[in-house]
DNA sequence: GATTGACCGAAAGTGCGAATCCGGTCAACA
DNA sequence: TGTTGACCGGATTCGCACTTTCGGTCAATC
């Protein structure tokens, strides 16, 4: 069975990443990678067919990391799966990652037609099922129109922060989370205290979810397909 | 006293402006302008001493018209000023002014290097104020974080809405407006019915405000300096 | 079998003179 | 006095040959 070194597999996105946010997709070459890594270009032809797959199973890992995160702040509390916490605490824990950041800015200049596939099918299908989670466990209001765009169009500015207009861009990034929380709390959730039984229920099923997307994400990451013969 | 037409400076306007969202900055070249009008180039410069102010003008026009016509929105409706219907009518209004948006959307392409300068000023300068007589007359919270930041970044996903993601392209900009009015009650808004003798009040205040940019807006489009003597 | 780097060809970059475009001016004209 | 468009020159674009870069392959090597 040809198995690549996986350790080698996660060195090599390691120097991808470093790499790509250094310089940018079109001027990291593929030997830049290899020779950082102390390898043979060709090596790395033996863990991806080509060098799209390589960096799309880098962002893959990146959305795994960062999925894992969330995964675990809910199982250090489940209360973390209310909407006024998950989402601002989502948007810390992606403002910690520049390649992440950069993949949702839509930076062009940084991932050269690096089409993002059907990795956010997958986010998509999640938030779906959040937002059907939380509304069916009046966990969010059923009086707010067109859920879906809402929280999109409402969460977007904050992510998107000071691409634009740089007129808050010292303001500290806990400040805006907090922001955010009052947000999401005041428009989306219903008054009063969430029952402590629906939150435990909620979490767990969330978690598995995540669970779910975290090794679907990892999956992809190694798969080069080696075993590819012709006719 | 040298006063060229000001129909004639609005018609140059009316074509920069219909080239402008055709073409792009760059791609429009002042013959165009003139040509389009049925006048020579040279009359272009008798209004404008270069190709930027012409520009610049014509968003001052625009900022010009899109405020004035939210002044009329609150003057037909004093209750206009509250913020859950101020904000979403604004956005409605601005969305039907594409070169506005382009503009805000800090379109490249569009504006080749084509400095707000200090039209952006004065549009902060009001929101500012807006912010503080809101506060004040207790017509928006007190208790929000960071109100300026709050509302800026609550609002910019609204107005970049289907810049990036497409996802919600064809959501009735109605709807949009519907969602935004929601967010802008339950996050910001005081429970409870706004006293009318304060909206009043506070709709003539913001009223003359309004009416103070909008001269100030059109002070600055035909301004163009015939008198330059040098040194 | 795993690994490599010389090698291939396509594609992108470079240098540069010629051709073109266009903002801005102003003498001529109405 | 108001208007114009030919004209100027700086900048941009174009054409084109040449060079370099780089993704991907594979015979040779370990």
């Amino acid at each position: 069975m040809s198995h690549p070194n996986r350790e080698r597999a996660d060195r090599i996105l390691d120097a991808a990443g470093e790499l790509l946010l250094r310089m940018g997709y079109r001027k990291v070459a593929v030997d830049d990678i290899a020779r950082a890594v102390g390898i043979g270009k060709g090596t790395v032809y033996l863990h991806w067919r080509n060098k799209e797959l390589l960096f799309q199973a880098l962002m893959m890992r990146e959305s795994a990391d960062l999925t894992d995160e969330v995964l675990q702040a809910i199982r250090a509390d489940p209360a973390m799966i209310l909407p006024h916490r998950m989402i601002p605490g989502s948007f810390l824990i992606t403002h910690r990652r520049p390649l992440v950041m950069a993949m949702l800015r839509g930076n062009a200049e940084m991932f050269g037609s690096l089409g993002d596939l059907a990795l956010h099918k997958q986010q998509d299908a999640l938030r779906a099922q959040f937002e059907e989670t939380m509304v069916r466990h009046g966990l969010i209001r059923a009086d707010v129109p067109n859920l879906s765009y809402a929280l999109s169009a409402s969460t977007l500015g904050f992510y998107l922060g000071d691409t634009l207009s740089h007129e808050f861009e010292d303001v500290p990034l806990e400040e805006k989370a907090a922001v955010l929380a009052h947000l999401i709390r005041t428009a989306f959730e219903p008054p009063g205290e969430p029952d402590p039984g629906v939150v435990a229920e909620v979490s767990a099923v969330l978690s598995s979810a995540l669970e779910e997307l975290v090794s679907s994400y990892r999956n992809g990451i190694y798969a080069h397909d080696p075993t590819r013969a012709p006719g």
